[in-house]
Parts: C-alpha cells; sequence; structure tokens
RNA sequence: UCCGGCGUCGUCUAACGGCAGGACAGCGGAUUUUGGUUCCGCUUAUCGGGGUUCGAAUCCCUGCGCCGGAACCA
C-alpha cells in the first residue's frame, strides 16, 4: 500500500484541495451531473458521471443527479427514466434527483430581482433583429432600442409574458451586460423566451421558459453547488454564469469550471448523430451493441468496472483530444478476464471423426471454468466427448503456413480440456471443400503438440447466434472531414453467426458473460429464448498470431499500416522562408524609446512598456540604476512576480529609488538572482527598503571559496550516490546537485561561483 | 479577423524552476493445455524562435498550430 505512489491530481482536484484548504465553502464539496433529458447517455457521459460523483465520494461531499429541462421542445419522460437507470447501474447514488423545471417559480422571481436591480429588461426586437444587433465576433454590438425601458414597464411587459400575453417571439428577457463585450456570450444575453408549448412535466403551466445560461447557474445555487464543473465548450459562458450569480447571490456561490469533453477513435459522441443513427435505422436503436451509449455498451457486455476504469485511465484536462478506442478495450479485456467462465463455442464448424473411438461412446471431461491464473474464478462443467467433434474450420490448414501450431494433414493438436489427435485423413466434396477430416485419437499422453484448439461435441452442441460486433465506424476520425460521417459506417459492424456452444451454457439468462476460448468475450443477449440462445461478442481476444499474419502477408486490398505519404513536411516548421518572426510584432514607441535611450533589449523594452512599468523603470534609472541591471529586473522579475499576484503598478508600495537601491546591491554582487527575487516578493508584499530587507533577513549572497566549499563538501557527503551516479556518466544529475546546494544554503550561495566549484569537486 | 482555451512519446496523462514518469498501442523475450493471461525488456515526446536563470516542459516575450464562441439550444 505503501509504495504505490498516490495517482496524480488533476486540476480540478488541485482547486477543490485548495478551498478545502482555505474553507471556502466550509469544506463542503457538492457537485451536479446535469443531462438534458433529450437523449441517451453515452460514454462521454460516463466521463463525467465519474468525475462529479468520484469527487463527491472522494472528498466525502454530494452529487446531484439534475435533469437539466428547460426546453419543453426537446425533452421526453423516456430519457429521463434510461438516464436514471444508466447512472444507477454505473455504479452511482445520487445525493438529490431534481430537475430544473422545479425551479420555475424560483427563477421567475429571480429575473424580477433582476429586473427590479436594473440589470434585465424586456427587449421586443426579433430573433433577426436581435442577431443583427449582435454585432459579430469582429465588431461589436449596438444597443437595443428597448435596453432603456423602466423597470416598471420591464415588470409589467415580464409578467405579461408570463400571463401569455403574447406569441412565441413577441419578447425576450435580456441580461443588460455590454453589448460590446468582446465576448459574444455578454451581448446581452436573452434569459427567458416565450414558448407557448407543453413541457413534459409543467405541462401548461407556463408559457415562458429560462434559457440554458439562466436556468443554470440558478440551479447550481438552489442546490448549492459548490463546484459546477462542465464541458469546455462552455468557457465563453462562464462569465456570463458569474455576472448573474454575483448580480443575485453573495459569495461563496457555485463557480463553474470546465474540463475537456471525451472523444474516442473510430466513434462518433454527439447526441444529434447518435440520434440521427437510430432514427437512420443505421442501428437497431439506443441500445444497439454498437452503439457508444451506456445502454449500448450494456448490452454489448461491458461492465460498470470497465467503465469506470477506463474513466479512471483517461484522466481529466483542458487538452482537446481523441482516445485511442484500444484503451476502452483493454478495460473491458481486463475487466473480464478475470471474471468472464471460459466456455467452447465454434463459430464455423468442420466435423472431425475421431476413428478411433467407438460409436456411441462417450467420454465425460471435468473442465475448470477458470485457467490457474485467474485465481478469482472458480467451478467447473462437464465436457461431453464422443466420436464426432466439430472444431473452428480455421484451425485447419491443408498447406500450413510457417509456425502454424494448429491442425494439418498428418499433424497434430490439443483437443482443449482433452485428448491430442492427429490428422490422418482429409475429406472434400465435388467442388474441392474440405467437408470432414478424420483423426485418430492418442490416449498415450506423451505426445506434446504445440497448438491447443477448441471444439464440441456434435451430439451435444447446442445451436446459437453469435453476433460478431465490430467498430461502428471504418476510419479512426468519422467525424471531421468533408464527408458525412455516415459514409464510414463500418458494413462489418455485425457479423452475424449461427454457432455450436458446448451444453453447459444451454440455460445461461441474459446479461451473463462468458469467454468463448481463443474467440473473445461474450455476453448472452436480452433477446435470448429458451432454446434460441443469442450471444454478443463484446470484444475479440487479442490474437499475436493473426497480427503476425497481416504483418508477413500485406495483402493486396489493405496492404500495409497505411503508406505513410512521403514524410509530409511539418506544415509548420522549416519550410516556411520567415527568419524574421522574431519581431514580427513591431514594438510600441514606447517601447521603441526605451530599447533606444537605454539599450535594453527588444523583449525587456516590450514588456516594461506594455505592462506600464516605463516610469517605474525611467526612476530606477534616474536614481542611478544600470540600465541593464535594472531591465532585468524590472522587465522580467518584477513583471513575472506582479503577473503571478494579478499586482496592478498602482499597488506598488515602492518606486524608482528602491529599484536603484535593488540594482545596486545585485551589482556588487551582495545579491545572487534567486535573493533578488526573494526581495522582490517582500517589496511586493510590504514595501519598503532592500538594504532594510537584505539586513533583517539576512540576504547576503555567499561567494566566500571556503564557505562554499564547506556547503559542498556537506552536500557531496550527503548525496553519495547521486555523486556516484555522476561520476558514472550521468552528468545531467549536476543540475540537481546543485539544486541540494541552493537548498542547503537556503539559496544564498552564489550560484555561478558554487557550480564552478562543485564541477571541480567532481572531477 | 476579435475574444477565450489548449499545445509533452503514435494516443491519453504526470512532472508546479532541479533525474521528462505512467498507462494504452507497438516491438522482442520467458511462462502457458486459450497464438489468451501473466512476467521481463526495448523503441518513441516537451510546437518553433528569443529572453530570464547556475539550471526552463515549467516563468516572460514572440511566432505557429488546433479547438470553442456571432441559437429566443444545452
Amino acid at each position: 500500500m505503501t509504495d504505490t505512489p498516490a495517482r496524480p491530481k488533476d486540476f480540478l482536484r488541485e482547486i477543490i484541495d485548495e478551498h478545502c484548504r482555505r474553507g471556502t465553502y466550509g469544506g463542503r464539496v457538492v457537485t451536479r451531473f446535469p443531462p438534458e433529458p433529450n437523449g441517451y447517455l453515452h460514454i462521454g457521459h460516463a466521463k463525467s458521471i465519474c468525475l462529479n460523483f468520484g469527487l463527491a465520494q472522494q472528498y466525502g461531499g454530494a452529487c446531484n443527479l439534475r435533469m437539466d429541462d428547460t426546453n419543453p421542445t426537446t425533452e421526453d419522460p423516456e430519457y429521463v427514466a434510461s438516464i436514471q437507470a444508466d447512472v444507477r447501474w454505473l455504479g452511482f447514488q445520487w445525493a438529490g434527483f431534481f430537475h430544473a423545471s422545479d425551479y420555475f417559480e424560483q427563477l421567475y422571481q429571480f429575473a424580477e430581482q433582476l429586473i427590479r436591480a436594473g440589470k434585465a429588461y424586456v427587449c421586443s426586437l426579433s430573433e433577426a433583429d436581435m442577431r443583427a444587433y449582435r454585432g459579430t465576433v469582429t465588431e461589436p454590438g449596438r444597443p437595443s432600442p428597448y435596453r432603456d425601458r423602466s423597470v416598471d414597464e420591464n415588470l409589467d411587459l415580464f409578467r405579461r409574458m408570463r400571463a401569455g400575453e403574447f406569441p412565441d417571439g413577441a419578447h425576450t428577457l435580456r441580461a443588460k451586460c455590454d453589448m460590446s463585450a468582446a465576448n459574444m456570450k455578454m451581448r446581452d444575453a436573452p434569459l427567458y423566451r416565450i414558448r407557448r408549448a407543453h413541457h413534459y412535466r409543467t405541462g401548461d403551466a407556463w408559457s415562458i421558459y429560462p434559457l440554458y445560461d439562466f436556468a443554470h447557474c440558478l440551479s447550481d445555487q438552489i442546490e448549492g453547488i459548490t463546484h459546477s464543473i462542465c464541458t469546455l465548450e462552455f468557457e465563453n459562458n462562464r462569465e456570463l454564469y458569474d455576472w448573474i450569480l454575483d448580480a443575485l447571490v453573495p459569495e461563496p456561490r457555485p463557480h463553474q469550471y470546465e474540463f475537456a469533453r471525451l472523444a474516442i477513435t473510430y466513434t462518433v459522441l454527439s447526441k444529434r448523430k447518435l440520434l440521427e443513427l437510430v432514427e437512420g435505422e443505421h442501428v437497431s436503436g439506443w441500445d444497439d451493441p454498437r452503439m457508444p451509449t451506456l445502454s449500448g455498451l450494456r448490452r454489448r457486455g461491458y461492465t460498470p468496472e470497465a467503465i469506470r476504469a477506463f474513466a479512471d485511465a483517461i484522466g481529466v484536462a483542458k487538452t482537446n483530444s481523441v482516445v485511442d478506442v484500444a484503451l476502452l478495450e483493454s478495460c473491458v479485456r481486463d475487466d473480464l478476464n478475470r471474471r468472464a467462465p471460459r466456455v467452447l463455442a465454434v463459430l464455423d464448424p468442420l466435423k472431425v471423426t475421431l476413428t478411433n473411438v467407438a460409436e456411441g461412446e462417450v467420454e465425460t471431461l471435468e473442465a475448470p471454468y477458470f485457467p490457474a491464473d485467474v485465481p478469482e474464478g472458480s467451478g467447473a462443467r462437464a465436457l461431453p466427448l464422443s466420436r464426432t467433434i466439430l472444431i473452428e474450420r480455421e484451425d485447419f490448414a491443408e498447406t500450413p503456413p510457417k509456425g502454424w501450431h494448429r491442425l494439418a494433414p498428418g499433424g497434430e493438436v490439443r483437443l482443449r480440456h482433452a485428448v491430442v489427435i492427429r490428422c490422418d485423413e482429409v475429406i472434400k466434396d465435388d467442388r474441392g471443400e474440405v467437408v470432414e477430416l478424420r483423426c485418430s485419437v492418442d490416449r498415450t499422453g506423451e505426445k506434446k503438440p504445440k497448438g491447443t484448439i477448441h471444439w464440441v461435441g456434435a451430439a451435444h452442441a447446442v445451436d446459437a447466434e453469435v453476433r460478431l460486433y465490430d467498430r461502428l465506424f471504418s476510419v479512426e476520425n468519422p467525424d471531421r472531414g468533408d464527408a458525412d460521417y455516415k459514409t464510414f459506417l463500418n458494413p462489418q459492424s455485425l457479423v452475424i453467426k449461427l454457432a455450436k456452444v458446448e451444453p453447459s451454457v444451454a440455460s445461461a439468462s441474459p446479461g451473463a458473460l462468458f469467454q468463448f476460448e481463443r474467440h473473445g468475450f461474450f455476453c448472452v443477449d436480452p433477446e435470448t429464448k429458451a432454446g434460441a440462445l443469442v450471444f454478443n461478442r463484446t470484444v475479440a481476444l487479442k490474437d499475436s498470431w493473426a497480427k503476425q499474419q497481416r504483418a508477413e502477408a500485406p495483402e493486396k486490398g489493405q496492404s500495409k499500416p497505411a503508406p505513410k505519404p512521403e514524410a509530409a513536411p511539418r506544415p509548420a516548421a522549416q519550410s516556411t522562408p520567415k527568419p524574421a518572426a522574431r519581431s514580427a510584432r513591431e514594438l510600441s514607441p514606447e517601447a521603441a524609446v526605451l530599447r533606444d535611450r537605454h539599450g535594453l533589449s527588444p523583449d525587456d523594452a516590450r514588456v516594461i512598456a506594455d505592462s506600464g512599468l516605463t516610469a517605474l523603470f525611467e526612476a530606477a534609472v534616474a536614481s542611478g540604476a544600470k540600465a541593464d541591471t535594472a531591465g532585468t529586473l524590472v522587465g522580467s522579475e518584477l513583471d513575472r512576480a506582479m503577473k503571478a499576484e494579478a499586482r496592478g503598478v498602482d499597488s506598488l508600495a515602492f518606486g524608482g529609488r528602491e529599484l536603484a537601491e535593488l540594482a545596486a546591491l545585485v551589482d556588487d554582487g551582495t545579491l545572487g538572482a534567486k535573493l533578488a527575487r526573494e526581495v522582490i516578493a517582500e517589496l511586493l508584499k510590504s514595501g519598503g527598503s532592500p538594504k532594510q530587507i537584505v539586513e533583517q533577513r539576512g540576504f547576503r549572497q555567499v561567494s566566500d571559496e571556503g564557505a562554499l566549499g564547506a556547503a559542498i563538501d556537506a552536500v557531496l557527503a550527503a548525496k553519495a550516490d547521486l555523486v556516484a551516479r555522476y561520476r558514472g556518466g550521468e552528468t545531467k544529475l549536476y543540475g540537481v546537485l546543485v539544486g541540494e546546494l541552493m537548498k542547503a544554503t537556503g539559496g544564498k550561495a552564489n550560484a555561478k561561483l558554487a557550480g564552478d566549484l562543485l564541477r571541480r569537486k567532481l572531477g
């Protein structure tokens, strides 16, 4: 336990940790999963569910399930039920189950409050006009002519909107933000629209419905959500989220954080496209085993454990990413390997007569359900063996390729859990098709064939329909590109086989999981009826033999792994002749003056000018600072520190004189870079004089060789292992040793001197 | 083009100024009555250019690239 390194935290957990540390929410962590009930949940939602419920679990908080049902025209109770079922199936229990529609009255009251505060108004622009007034991403919008309606008029109109006095689209309630905002979401976002539609829960009680941006943040507030986690495409909405809440409620209030939604190779994950696949009958329904929906995956044989492991493996970050579907497959295999009993099934039977087994003789073999290397597994079943058996057609080759371990004329192979047989005779029909093998059983127990194949007894085997599922799309990214994603549907995504399975599975019930040895993992489909078994292939087993064959015989059709088109040159790098890219952006006049007058580097000049530090810099120089020292101090160190703390120039409690003093301390060697940085931090915090700070804090750089030598010796002795590795050739450890030295001296060692000394001592 | 976000092995994801690590994929080997599993080993990465620093994936500047944003959808 102690040697498993803690899993590194994602950025959300870092944030929450910080909140817990600071007591921002009194230690509370309340999250929510807020789907709109207009479709089935898919694996992308699973990522969000695992995140939100997982966070609540981990921090001892709570996670609500909330139907974000503010659009009466798209929502349906069928979806509500499926969402609840899927969340439960995934293994999570919500603290509360809510509907945004339950909050309609409260939301309405908040809207009136906003109006009374003069922060919302009723706008009577048509939809098209509103769009026109909004401007574009590059041009600011214009204020609506209705923007200055009085509070009373707004209240009156809004109440009449509620009362149903106006037709759809006649008016909207809008936030009074900023029509010239760079963020389009802030250009007086609509909050309520008139929609005299029947809502599946509130019926005809309402003729106005709140929009997402208004309903969501306030629903979070009503439920006491602390961390409102959503996907990246809502980043622009966060400003509005904050605006609305700040206008209506005090801190601590909910805050929104965004992470990258899930994308997976060979699949599409948009509700619109999924719906289209269902309605276009490209699949049999939302729960078609090829669908990335949770109901589809469930029917396919995926387990909640596997999906949770997947969610854990992909992590949470803000980088747009596409996860390899192979990782998902790896997660199911890993889980199923532990829990699926092994049974034998022949998908494409070839008759084999065991010539030295008597007609009518039946040998019953006991076969364990799990191999020895799956210690969690147990149990066994009986396997009847008699004169006629069925083997997989592809386990026999008349002319075996190199490395063949299976049956061939004159060759031997072991039957799984049973005997070794030798192929004595191959029988073909008129068309030259192999129709039967005549084999003899070897009972000496001395044979050690290379291969073991699966089989079933012909007389005892049970018929079963086996549905071989594969990826729904045949290209990695069906979602992008010029063509419609549906043109990439994989015609082989479902292949149905009439198979023979061993008798023990005859009574298996829907949902039961198996491994058909050497084939893959399968589960019993709900369509199974007594005497009519149906199996779905969850995922095939890895097949290194097939892979090797593919590599050796790049057959004509789908040749090599996509012949990389002549090592395409990176679009960005070389080729483009733009050596002058460095200073593409012109220096501002102010920066240019700085550069020319003081010989500053363009970088420093630019930073100083852009950060409004010009006056401070000039003052420092006027007080006697050397321009280049002051330039670095101001342009690099001070600027960095100010940015880190989001400080403005006005908040600085020191001026040019102090800066000049600092520069002098650096120039005369009293302060090294590290210490100078410390002094700046101190200056930023409480002002004062650099000299005093140096005095009080003992910030005096150690440049004395004797003292440095002693410190180095101590570090060398303490880090003998590192030293040995360094001397063994790992010269990169030099930096680590310097680091240790700096740590040991409290950052006071003269780094340059100490570094030289250290190098000498290391030899 | 304006605003916002993001660039680390083939793919995800760590490293919060000090040894670029893990998982999946790939390759090789050992074990194996599943060409499965397991185990061992290997290959491969900080978008480009500057700067600060003894030391930069990390901080600053700059260029480039990708994603999101102009619904009375969520």
